[in-house]
DNA sequence: ATGAAAGCGCTAACAG
DNA sequence: CTGTTAGCGCTTTCAT
C-alpha cells in the first residue's frame, strides 16, 4: 500500500506538487483560496506527510535519541519522562535505546539512532562515554550526558552529585553510633557509584573510622544484586551493623535479604538506599536514601539538547544536589553489637 | 555539517555509488577485494548509513511506534522492556510516544509516530482505539493493542483477563468474612478497569452481598489517586472494611492514607491491589494483589506485530490470565466491623 | 501566485 | 562484476 503523497494531492487539485507543498505549510505565497481548497482535499484524503522525505532535505527529523540502561529501572522510566515532557513540547520525537549496561549494546544502539539520523543524543548512565566521539563527531551531532561515567570529552552533562550526598548519608550512620558501615556497590563501576563509594570514604575517614574491604561488596543496582550481596555480608564474621547501598533497589534486595536471615530493619541493620524512588517511603520499613530529582535532571537535559539545537550557547555542566531523607530504615545499632568495634 | 554518503565513498574508491552500496550490504555481485576496499574506506571515514535514504526507497524505516500513557508508570515501563526485547532483536528501533490519558495528545502523539513511518504501532491502555483507524488505514500500518478499552476495529491485541482476575481478589476478600468491600476503580474508564469492577460486582452477586455506590469510587491510577479516592472512603459513615483497587499505585495511595488516618492494614482495613509491581512484595505491608506479566505481554504484543510484519497470520486475540498473588495486606475484618452488615 | 527542476541518500532495474 | 539511471517524498531556488 502506498501512502498518498504531495502529488497525489497535486493531481487531485490540479497544482503543481511545490504549490502542495506550500499550502500544506502555510506559506504565504500561495493563494488563499486554492490553499484552502488544497488542505481540504488532503485533510479528506487522509494525508499525513511524510517525515523521511522532509528529512531527507531539510536535515533536521526532529528526533531525538534516548539510551538508558533499561527501561525497567525506575530511575530511567522518570528520567525518560522528564525528557518527553520538554522534547514532545517542542515538537520532537524521541527513539528509545536500551544498553543493558552492556558497552557493546550501547554502542550498537547508538548507531542504529544516528542512522535514523537523530538530531541530538540524550544518554543516562553511560558506560561507554568517550567512545560516542567517533561516531557523533563525523555527523556532528551533539549530546548531553545524564549521570555519565566521564564526561571527559564532551560539553554537557547533567548528574548527579553524588559525592557529599553520599557522604552525608554516610555520617547520618556515624552520628547514629554506626561504626560497622556497609557499602553495597554496582558492579558495572558507572561513575555515579564511584563517586557514592567515595563519599562513603570521605565519611570514615573524616570520623576517624577504618575503611574494611570485606564491607564493600557489590550488587547490580537491582533487587536481586541486593539480595545477594547482603546475603554475602551477612556470612561475615562480624556483619555490619548499618549499610549504605548504592540505590534504592539495591536497598529494597538488602532488606529482604536482611529479613530473611530472621533480622530486622532498623533494629538489627540499618539500611540507607540512594535516589527515592516513588516507592522509597511506601517500603517495609520508608526508606532513608538521597533525594535525586530525576524528572527534573530529564528535562534539564533536555532543555541543554535543545538550546544546542538551536545554536545557543548553555551552561556546560550542571550538577544538582541530592538531598538526604531520613526516614525508618536508619536507627541507632543494639548496644551489643556497637561495642567491640573501632 | 554533512555527514559523508554514499557517493562521497564512491568519489574516494573511484567507484559508482552503487558498487559502494552493493559492498556495504554484502551483495555478492561485487568483487571481494574491491569489497573490502570500500569498506575499509568506509570504516575509516565514519561512515554510517542514513536509514532516511533507504527508507524512502524501500518503504520500511524498520522502526515500530509505541504508545503508552506515561513510562513514568512502572507497568508501562516494564511493557517496554518487554517490547523493547523483541523489537531490538530483530533490528527494529522504537519510537517512543506518551497520551498522559489524554485523547487528543493519544492521537497527536500517533500522528507523529506515523509521519516518521513507523512500520507499526504497538498502542497500550489506549483510549481511543477506534479513532486510530482513520490514520492507520491510509498508510496501511498495522497495530496490536494491549489492554486496549476496544479492540473492536482491530484485529491484534492482547490484554490481561482483569474479570476473572477481579473477581477472585474479590472473593477472596469476601471469603476472608469481609462484607463491606469497595472498589477504587480509575477515573479514565479504561476498559482494563471496566472488567475488574465488573468482576467485584460479579463476585459480591454471586455471594449474595449488596453492592453498595457509595463504596465504588474513583482515584486516578497513581498513587495521589489513591491516597484521595481512599480519604473519601474513611469520611463514609460507615467505611468498608476491605478496598479492591484498580491497580497497585492506587494501593499503595489507600494504604498511606489509611495509615495516615491512624489505622492500620490489614487489620483495620484490607487492601489489594492490581499488577503485581516489582515492589509490591516490598510494601508495608506486602500487598495482595494479581500478578500481571507486564513484560510477558509487551514482548507478545511485538512478536505479534513483527509476524504481522513478516506477512504471517497469527491469533488475533489473545487474554493471558492473571494470578492472585496473596500476601499481608489482606486479612480478616475485625469482628465488631464485620457484623451489623448484610 | 504558481510551476519546473534540482537534489537530499539510498536502492534497484537495466545495460553493459 | 560494474556503471547508468530513475525514483522514493519532500523543500527550495529560480523562472515566469
Amino acid at each position: 500500500m502506498k501512502p498518498v503523497s504531495i502529488k497525489d494531492i497535486a493531481r487531485a487539485a490540479r497544482v503543481s506538487h511545490s504549490t502542495v507543498s506550500r499550502a500544506l505549510r502555510g506559506s504565504p505565497l500561495v493563494n488563499p483560496k486554492t490553499a484552502a481548497r488544497i488542505r481540504r482535499l488532503a485533510q479528506k484524503i487522509g494525508y499525513l506527510p511524510s517525515a523521511l522525505g522532509r528529512s531527507l532535505k531539510t536535515r533536521r527529523t526532529l528526533t531525538i535519541g534516548v539510551v538508558v540502561n533499561t527501561i525497567a529501572d525506575p530511575v530511567m522510566a522518570e528520567l525518560v519522562a522528564g525528557i518527553q515532557e520538554v522534547t514532545n513540547r517542542a515538537g520532537y520525537s524521541i527513539l528509545l535505546a536500551e544498553s543493558h549496561s552492556d558497552p557493546e549494546r550501547e554502542l550498537r544502539a547508538a548507531r542504529a539512532l544516528l542512522e535514523h539520523r537523530v538530531d541530538g543524543v540524550l544518554a543516562a548512565a553511560s558506560r561507554v562515554g568517550p567512545d560516542y566521539r567517533p561516531l557523533l563527531e563525523p555527523l556532528g551531532v551533539p549530546i548531553v550526558l545524564i549521570n555519565n561515567q566521564h564526561p571527559k570529552p564532551y560539553r554537557h552533562a547533567v548528574s548527579i552529585d553524588s559525592q557529599p550526598a553520599g557522604r552525608a548519608v554516610t555520617e547520618h550512620l556515624i552520628s547514629l553510633g554506626h561504626r560497622r558501615i556497609a557499602y553495597i556497590g554496582d558492579r558495572f563501576g558507572y561513575q555515579t557509584d564511584v563517586e557514592r563509594f567515595t563519599g562513603y570514604l570521605e565519611a570514615l575517614a573524616a570520623h576517624g573510622l577504618q575503611q574494611r574491604p570485606e564491607l564493600a561488596v557489590k550488587g547490580d543496582g537491582m533487587i536481586a544484586g541486593g539480595i545477594e550481596a547482603m546475603a554475602a555480608l551477612l556470612e561475615l564474621r562480624r556483619p555490619p551493623t548499618a549499610v549504605f547501598c548504592y540505590n534504592d533497589l539495591t536497598a529494597i534486595g538488602a532488606m529482604r535479604a536482611i529479613r530473611a536471615r530472621g533480622l530486622r530493619v532498623p533494629q538489627d541493620i540499618s539500611v540507607a538506599g540512594f535516589d527515592d524512588l516513588f516507592i522509597s517511603a511506601d517500603t517495609n520499613p520508608p526508606l532513608t536514601t538521597v533525594r535525586q530529582p530525576k524528572a527534573h535532571m530529564g528535562a534539564l537535559a533536555a532543555e541543554t539538547l535543545l538550546k544546542v539545537l538551536a545554536g545557543q550557547e548553555c551552561r556546560l555542566e550542571v550538577r544538582v544536589p541530592g538531598e538526604l531523607v531520613i526516614r525508618e530504615s536508619t536507627a541507632p545499632p543494639r548496644p551489643e553489637t556497637a561495642q567491640g568495634d573501632d
